[in-house]
DNA sequence: ACAATCACTGTAAGCGCTTACATTTTTACT
DNA sequence: AGTAAAAATGTAAGCGCTTACAGTGATTGT
């Protein structure tokens, strides 16, 4: 009777199946497998076509246990919804593909404490590398990789004086060129929807771009102009109605917004209110979206070079791996992308 | 100079060596892990005292190849732009992550041969399910799943007629009503801008929904009334400019699209090019984004319970790991939400 | 022609954990 | 107190793979 259509095999082959199967020895189907140039063109012809008539699939908890890596790479990002680190992802996934490494996602939800029992599981599936959004972190989950020399970086946020290795860009600056646009168009009046700032370094940082701008130039933020609302839609509209809703020499001929979903709320908020962009109020994002140049009028925004970013990351981390010891930071141009959501502040009358 | 990070070039303490600490054996301390009531009062909190101490941290791969469970899901999605099947994803990590599993995400980029070896890997890694989108994919695919007994079950599709587990809609019956509606409006000149069904059965169908109700009209529609785009707002626009681009009695009066990015597309490009929407011509979408609703006009579209797909999804899967053997399909119903981009089709004059 | 070298291949010792089974200690009941 | 049953703990055999080391011919240099 011939094997040959043997579908439904009881227990899934193993490397030493596949041995007996070819007389070699297990060491030698390794490496075919690993290493196949170590092994003469007969034996491994051989073993390969085994391999094949078996439908051999390596076990990888096996091999990850035997040579000590998974050939995995673990990322925590705090949101899938809003598309925000959708591209950035997909970079990182694809470099690692190339690889042969493969991505284990995890979402934190902007929870710090979930994130570091993410770290943990991640840690326990024992990959080599860790890739977390922003500079903030639990001081536990710093220790914790540490203890364990767990490979990891920071991403989506640079800092000259972090102790830890990140690639991304200077947040704070990004909003302090922005700002000084808005001066240069010679808004005075500014309001900021920010995301929350609280465990998000990044948001914080905006603000804090924004704010230190209009104090170079003799203007201050007061604290009721600034609002805090989740990336969402529906909370950029809620904030824009809520800052606009005050007689007209008291609104914002500016509204800096923390990312391009607060500011297509926004957008989208005085389209239907029916307030003019930009010759009632001039708005910008943070981002870039696909969808920000499509608006109308068009997002004024900070472009984030994502797919840069995410290679560069999971090139640090493969680099890392292959004791290569690349530089532990990586700074990454913005860039301020002016569309027609900017304009001159309505003339004061 | 990486050498900041070496701080304790101790080994990671092992199984064995909380054991020795806490002056147990092995088998006590993985039972305090995985079954602590199986353990007494004292000996318990002796051996997690350790485990404090130690900062010891399982390793997961010696657990799953000991337990022959990795104690991880696979999903393998076309595209993480768009965010289209962000929020199923979340609901999915979000039940997994409850049951204490973990989830692999890979990135298919519609690309089946590309599916196929991510699948490939995500066996290898000893995922203990997987999850595909749609119910299309390569023979190779299922055949390999098959030989190997790998747990797996498609979604976002459903149908009656397919031999694997499925957990989605019915993505013809959507459109069909979809149709339905704009038919009932009155509508008779008909243009789809679809997704690019080769390789994507979600796009298919819904064209195929769309041909079936006009036919059941007694109406056809003419192929170059169809165009096929990625899921992107560019295409969306240059599509819709190319059917808006003939004289105004061949022109489409409704414009079914494959997707809300598409949809979305069509109807910023009606904005940019002074096409009234939805006097001068009716839109439509499908997956009822969050921006659809906030659209001018709000766009008529098809709402899909994605979190509730994720979460059944993941329940199907734990189930199954659990012996619980769950039904092997389930329907989720989708919902027709009427906006403003559908209205009467203009009055022929 | 003989040793040194080289190219393959095999042997076998783990990797760190789970778990069936064996053994010891407690508890419950007569 | 005596005994069986239950509860707690220990023993040790793998799980499937990698890899250092050992072994075997074949090739090369002198």
């Amino acid at each position: 009777m011939s094997k040959r259509y043997q579908i439904t095999d009881k227990k899934k082959p193993t490397l030493g199946n596949v041995a007996q199967a070819a007389g070699v020895s297990t060491a030698t189907v390794s490496r075919v497998l690993n290493n196949p140039e170590a092994v003469g063109d007969k034996v491994r012809a051989k073993v390969e076509q085994q391999i094949r008539l078996l439908g051999y699939v390596r076990d990888g908890a096996a091999r990850a246990l035997a040579s000590k890596s998974s050939r995995t790479i673990g990322a925590i990002i705090p949101t899938l919804e809003s598309a925000i680190f959708a591209s950035g992802i997909n970079a990182i996934e694809k470099r690692l593909d190339e690889a042969g490494y493969t991505l284990l996602l995890a979402v934190s939800n902007y929870d710090m404490e979930h994130e570091l029992n993410q770290i943990r599981e991640m840690m326990e599936q024992g990959v080599d590398g860790i890739l977390l959004i922003g500079n903030d972190h639990l001081p536990e989950a710093f220790d914790l990789m540490r203890q364990h020399h767990q490979l990891f970086a920071n991403i989506w946020a640079y800092s000259e004086d972090s102790p830890h290795p990140c690639i991304g860009f200077d947040n704070h600056q990004a909003t302090y060129e922005l700002t000084e646009h808005l001066l240069s168009l010679g808004h005075q009046r500014f309001s900021i929807i920010a995301g929350i700032t609280n465990g998000n370094d990044r948001a914080a940082l905006r603000v804090q771009g924004v704010k230190d701008a209009l104090e170079q130039n003799g203007l201050k933020i007061s604290d009721n102009c600034i609002v805090e609302k989740n990336y969402d839609l529906w909370e950029g509209r809620h904030a824009t109605r809520h800052l606009m809703d005050r007689p007209k020499n008291e609104r914002p001929t500016a509204i800096v917004c923390g990312n391009d979903v607060l500011a297509a709320g926004c957008l989208l908020e005085c389209l239907h209110s029916g307030i003019r962009v930009p010759e009632d109020v001039s708005v910008t994002g943070f981002d870039n979206l696909p969808l920000s140049e499509h608006l109308l009028p068009g997002l004024t925004t900070i472009h984030i070079p994502t797919a840069q970013m995410g290679r560069q990351a999971a090139e640090y981390l493969l680099d890392n791996i292959a004791n290569k010891s690349p530089s532990l930071k990586s700074k990454l141009a913005t860039q301020l992308v002016i569309r027609g959501s900017t304009g001159a502040p309505p003339s004061n009358d």
